[in-house]
DNA sequence: ATAATTTGGCCTATATATAGATCGAAATGA
DNA sequence: TCATTTCGATCTATATATAGGCCAAATTAT
């Protein structure tokens, strides 16, 4: 979100604030120490601290593999079950336009 | 995830795709076009596109914002349940300990 | 078929995220 | 209590994400 402060919704930050606290929990639960933790999951220390305090800054898939590393379920998911979402919806998404179009604006007069 | 790309997991780059498989279906499904849509996120129409790519780098936030307006709920929670999981958990974490400690190290000998 | 519109792909400039190091404070285990 | 370790904060340099504009191809509606 570069570029200027974006404001987030309460719903935004709420969510990455919680999956934070999630991957804390789980990282305390399993007695890793930050260091540790992170070089697992291949971040900085100094990230992980921003992950676990809920930077919406902070990169998806940074987050992401803490979640996975943590072993915080994403979507309720395990890997098989992410898996099988992802080719099913896949397939609906094939069956979707392309485009959305918007009523044609004639050239000349309006309504 | 700057410097040094990152090797992702299967399940953190599946979950970022699937939840931008998410974002796009809804979008569509409301009939609103990228810019529309983008502009409603507060984001730019270059980011909606990565986003809905599932790209790793988008920022968390960003995603979330994306999630949020699409409907696409996280963690299977809607607003007040998210405010209550995140209230409960906070709670919990203030019984954890603050941090995680080795076996301690004897400065001299080693086993 | 055809025109309007949307989308995807590039590009550039700028803001920002990240890594890595360091330091003091705090927490833990003995 | 006390020593060791972890944690949180700050700083710097560098890589990267983002916005915004533009254009061609694709898609849709008429």
């Amino acid at each position: 979100m570069p570029k200027k402060a974006r404001p987030y919704s309460r719903y935004a930050k709420d969510a990455a604030t919680l999956l934070g606290q999630l991957i804390r929990k789980a990282r305390i639960d399993r007695r890793m120490t930050t260091e540790e933790f992170a070089d697992r999951a291949g971040v900085s220390r100094g990230l992980l601290r921003r992950i676990e305090n809920g930077d919406p800054g902070c990169a998806l898939g940074a987050v992401f593999e803490a979640a996975a590393i943590a072993g915080v379920p994403l979507f309720n998911a395990d890997e098989r079950a992410l898996n099988s979402a992802l080719a099913s919806n896949s397939a609906v998404m094939t069956l979707l336009p392309k485009s959305v179009h918007m009523p044609r604006k004639k050239p000349d007069d309006d309504f």
